[in-house]
This record gives C-alpha cells, sequence and structure tokens, in this order.
DNA sequence: TGACAAATCAAACGTTTGTATCAATCATTT
DNA sequence: AAATGATTGATACAAACGTTTGATTTGTCA
C-alpha cells in the first residue's frame, strides 16, 4: 500500500490514463493497476467507470473556472480602459498557459478538456455548465464594458480568437516533440520550434496572442466607427 | 442490396460513426449494421478495424492538402505584397471552411482530424505527415517570402494564431447547438449567436481571422522593426 | 450453360470488457 | 479485547468485442 489513499491513486491514475488514451480505450482494469489497488475499488469508490470519469473531469474543471474568474475580478482594478482591455486578454491567455502548462499534470488536464470538446460525451455537460459558460459570460461582460463600440458578436467573434489560440498553443507544446518524432528524417529542412524550453516557450506565446489580439480589437474598433 | 458497392457504404457509415463517437467507441457491428453490410463485410474489403480507420482518414487528408496546396500556389500570382499576404491568410481560412462547413460530410472529416489532433493514435502520422507538414511548409515558406521583418519564430507563432482560429471557428458551428442544448434554461439570458444561417457564420468568420491576423502580422513587424 | 473468382452470409471462436459477489483484512470505538 | 463499519482482496459472470471460418450466393467470361 503506498501512502496516498486508495481513492486518491485511482483518480491521479486514471487521469493520465484518460488524458493518454481516451475514456473508452481505458480499462478500470488498467486504472486499477496503475494505482496497485484492487480491480474492485474502483466500483467501491466510485460507482462505476463513468462516475469515476465525471470525477476526474470535475476535479480539474472546478479549480479551473475559479482561477479564471478569480484573474478576471483582478482586471476591474485598472483605470485605464486601453490597458484594461490589455490586462483582460493577459489574464485569460495566463491563466489557462499556467494550468495547463505550468502545473503538476496540467497537460493531461488540457488534454482531457481539449477531448471532451471534440468528443461531446455525456461528460460535456459538466465542463460547459462549470467551465465555460460561466467563464465565457465575464469575458464577454467585460468586453462589453471596455469594448462598447463592438456589438455582441464582434465580442463573441474576439471570443473565439482568444479561445481558439489558447487552446492550440496549449496543446501545441505537447504536441511539438510528437510531430517532430514523426518527421520524416530525410532531405527535409528540420522544423524549427518555437522555443526549446518550457519557460519561454510560455512568455513567448503569452506575449504573443496578446499582441495578436490587442492589435485584432483595435483593428475591429477602427473598422466599427468608420462604418 | 442498396445502390452503391458495399465498400464505399462502409467507409461512409465508418466515417460518420467514427468522427461522432470515436475510434473505440465505435464496433464493427456498428459499423456493418449502419452500411447494412455483413460483418464480416469489415474484415473481407479492408483487414481489420484499424486499417478501416486508417482509409477513412487518408480519405479525407489527401484531398484536403490538395485543395489547400492548390489555393495557396494562386497566391504567388497577386502583384502587391500586402494584399499577397491577405490573400495568403484568406485563402488558409477559406479552403479549411469550406471543406469543413459546406462540403458534403465536411464536418465529419473536421471532427475527425480534430480528434486525431488532440488524441495521437497511430493515424496521427497520416495526418501529420500527409496534411500538416506540406501545408505548414507551404505557408511558413510564404510567410517568409512576404514578411522577411519577422524571423522563423514569429512565422511560426502567427501560423499557430492562424491554424488555432481556423480550428476553433470550423468546430465552433456544430458545438453551438449542442452548448445552447446544455445552457439552463433558467433566467439566464440566452447567449446570442454569432450568425443563425451557416452562410452568413463562414462569411462573417472570414472577414474576422483575415481581419485579425492581417492586423496581427501588421503589429508584429512594427514591434520587429522597432526593436 | 458451365466454371471460376469475387463477394456475402450466418455462425462461432477466444478474449476482454464492466460489474457483482462475498470473504478477508484494516481501522476505530466501546 | 471485542465489536463494528470501512476498505481491500480473489474470483465469477454475462455481455460485447474483433476476428476467423466455411458454406453460399453473385457476377463474369469462356
Amino acid at each position: 500500500m503506498s501512502d496516498t489513499k486508495t481513492r486518491d491513486r485511482l483518480l491521479d491514475e486514471a487521469e493520465i490514463l484518460f488524458s493518454e488514451r481516451g475514456y473508452e480505450a481505458v480499462t478500470i482494469r488498467d486504472i486499477a493497476a496503475a494505482a496497485e489497488a484492487n480491480l474492485a475499488a474502483v466500483n467501491y469508490h466510485f460507482h462505476g467507470k463513468e462516475a469515476l470519469y465525471h470525477e476526474v473531469l470535475r476535479r480539474r474543471v472546478v479549480p479551473k473556472r475559479d482561477m479564471l474568474l478569480a484573474a478576471l475580478d483582478g482586471v476591474a482594478a485598472e483605470p485605464d480602459r486601453q490597458l484594461k482591455l490589455e490586462h483582460l486578454f493577459r489574464a485569460f491567455i495566463c491563466v489557462h498557459l499556467d494550468d495547463a502548462l505550468r502545473s503538476r499534470g496540467g497537460e493531461k488536464g488540457m488534454r482531457l478538456l481539449s477531448r471532451e470538446m471534440s468528443d461531446p460525451r455525456q461528460g460535456a455537460h459538466v465542463v460547459v455548465r462549470e467551465l465555460i459558460q460561466p467563464v465565457r459570460a465575464r469575458v464577454l461582460g467585460l468586453m462589453g464594458e471596455l469594448l462598447p463600440e463592438l456589438g455582441d458578436r464582434e465580442h463573441q467573434l474576439l471570443m473565439g480568437t482568444l479561445a481558439g489560440q489558447v487552446i492550440h498553443f496549449a496543446m501545441n507544446w505537447h504536441n511539438m516533440k510528437a510531430h517532430a518524432a514523426i518527421q520524416e528524417p530525410g532531405p527535409c529542412a528540420p522544423m524549427p520550434a518555437i522555443a526549446d524550453d518550457l519557460e519561454t516557450y510560455i512568455t513567448t506565446v503569452i506575449d504573443h496572442i496578446t499582441t495578436i489580439t490587442v492589435a485584432g480589437a483595435e483593428a475591429m474598433r477602427k473598422e466599427a466607427v468608420a462604418s
């Protein structure tokens, strides 16, 4: 028996396996073996495979939502409007990338959420209701305050620009090595990476998405007042 | 027996099922039933479930790559450099959204590719080698020509901005209804959609991503010459 | 028509799946 | 120490899985 409780070990190992292989490809036997627990432990502590999966999801989604909402609350402090907009973007990007790439097992959580987005199983309800909807509502509210020249549709488009880039770059770091391994070793020029170590990758990407989105918002504003 | 050949019906139905539920969750019994074929037909025409899945992938990936490369070739015609850059972005966005949202069963293909990206099974080799790598190489080459002030790292970042947005908005159209269905029917204000019908959604999104990316590239260029 | 290959079919194979069962063990309180 | 509830353990089970087999039907050219 290890030092941590069986229930926690099951959750930890289940998260790793689910994120790596997906829900269906993981058997509760795999999970029990990885957690050095008995087969029946999964059905004792949780009630079946599906409930365990939901708990794995919830454990990631709730703290992430709270971190995002807290960071967005901090944006209200900034008095300058243009700086406030940049802070809004940066807060959203920062929390996501920090959680996805710096936190322990964060890449597992990100992969779980990403999978759940493109594979709407029953667990999508948890992700959408408890993470996406509240966070999106808050961001759109702040956008309405900081970009009053734009309509609801433009705010949503900007939200998509933000989310799309964040998700892409968060996943990209871990996919890079896998893709590089696939790369033919022939005369094809070696694809240069955005960054070699994780920290410079994160700061580089944060600055980049912020730059793009601020410039984009400015362009949208000019376009809006012109018409 | 239907009018189309069994092999084609198997491919068509397998694509639908794989895109909806993922590889593991689909059984060859499901596929055979949907295609109104015998169970053994899957192992007769292909050689097992995995080979069928690879064929489904290849059937989507190869034409998509050819369409993208052809569209990118067309960009070379434009003489003006700034317009050429916008054309490059627009070509990339247009082909992707057109194929994902307008073509028959395109959303199935998009979901397949998206799943394959966040779930690197063995089939990832097909997607990466035959679609992502050649297209990315071509786009980066054009960027090197049109944005010589920026380095390789900046070109890759811009590529991520482009791809992230395209993937997000391509998936978003089909996720919108699902998410809207999850939305609590209570006093929560109904989330306004980007567009009600598909055509205006596509044109709106194409213009939006182009605007954002052009403005972002301009901002990056100014930042580069300043330092 | 007759023959031969391609395609389809029903049935079965051996595994593996999620879950259930029930005795054994551990921890805590009386 | 005895007792009681919580947890773990080994095992069993029905269902579902991918695949294989061998007989049968279909299509095609002589």
